[in-house]
DNA sequence: CACCTGACATATTTTGCAACTTGTTATTCA
DNA sequence: TGAATAACAAGTTGCAAAATATGTCAGGTG
């Protein structure tokens, strides 16, 4: 099995490639991981299962095809909701708190195929990592945006990002959602994003949120100054 | 199986009970939970199982004292960091950082006996339900302590303190420091905190932060004002 | 009587073999 | 010659029988 191999762009994509995604994930949805065959996908199709190693290497390249096409939904939903018109602040709690709400609606009506998509992650850790990396670099354009309309002030964007997403960890991976308790899950995803962008927008008077941090005496990680 | 039966204090703790916890706690460590059986427990004490039986009902109240005792322990530790000497952000800050530091200790050093609790507290889920309280309630003792000084001001210790349980989830809930990744993790919990602590202590002007919130336009969950 | 055990009923787990899966290759078909 | 397959090796999984585990109880011992 390869490490990773990160969806390929440059393929052509032959027609039959998707026809396998699809049925492979229809049968994924219906039967669960751990019934799914490359025989079951290839009879499905009327083919013979070593026709399906012509178009993908292994099965594990099948269910990287996807993992990744459903990430690229997921990465559209959220740049869709950055990308609203309000301020950046509204857009980071909007980004969160839907993402948040999206993600418990699909454990709480179908927690069988959310368990599924679960388990296929914990396979393939790389291209979660590589999401989340895709919703920092959301966070850290937000936080750009609302520092260049002068919204938020002294702001390190790649500092303030991480925070956010470390601090927002709880309301968005997958291993958490189904922890983290079923009350008030939205309401309290909504104070974290809060009360951390609270810091960034404080107006008049610039100076206090960081002389507040600094009697803490601090040395922070990235500490290139906004 | 009982649902809880959170240890009873009540009980006299017979010293045999003490030994069968200590016997049963030393094979966990050295097999996993899954190699656990009240007959090894007995042979290893030279009595017969069933008389392991005379001081448990059950096999799950075996672990469930085990469990107590460890978070007994884990809990003794925090109340001694939030006892310090120190202003309230610090020791807020130390309380989150130390726990951090010792559970990725304890997963880097041995990950197998990692494992192990993660499991058992899997399986008994309200334990761990019982110990976050705990630390909800340290966080808002602290809290309180900073707003008693004076240190904090305009803070609602009760969602401040769940604000801070949340954002530091990542950080120290079991099943997030296998996945936070490696990096930089102690300076990132750090940041999280400092970022969220901030908000609490702007000193000189006293209505800023909370301004700057009402812009979002918000209802916040329990609005009791402090 | 307090303390413990052997023997037992009822789960749960291991085990070993048959069936199935993955991935390759030599061959067929049009 | 390109598109598909049947047949196969190597590894994995499912399954029923055998072994072990949990929890109970009548009764033995000092």
């Amino acid at each position: 099995m390869r490490p990773s191999a990160i969806t390929t762009p440059s393929a052509p994509a032959h027609p039959t490639r998707q026809v396998i995604i699809e049925t492979a994930r229809t049968l994924l949805r219906r039967f669960g991981e751990e019934k799914l065959t490359v025989v079951d996908i290839a009879r499905a199709l009327g083919m013979s299962h070593a026709n399906v190693y012509r178009f993908f290497k292994t099965k594990a390249e099948i269910l990287d095809a996807i993992i990744e096409q459903w990430l690229e939904k997921v990465e559209a939903f959220v740049d869709g909701i950055a990308r609203r018109p309000g301020s950046a602040a509204q857009r980071l709690e909007a980004v969160v708190l839907e993402l948040h709400r999206k993600r418990r609606q699909k454990l709480l009506e179908d927690a069988e195929v959310y368990a599924t998509f679960q388990r296929l992650f914990e396979l393939r850790p790389d291209a979660a990592a590589r999401h989340r990396q895709k919703l920092l670099n959301v966070f850290h354009r937000l936080l750009a945006e609302g520092l260049a309309s002068g919204e938020f002030t002294a702001v390190d964007c790649r500092e303030a990002a991480t925070v956010l997403k470390d601090a927002t960890t709880a309301f968005l991976h997958p291993l958490m959602i189904s922890a983290t308790g079923v009350e008030e899950t939205e309401s309290r995803a909504r104070n974290v994003v809060r009360y951390i962008v609270a810091g960034f927008s404080s107006p008049p008077p610039r100076a206090n949120r960081r002389d507040s941090v600094r009697h803490l005496a601090g040395r922070r990680t990235a500490s290139r100054p906004a």
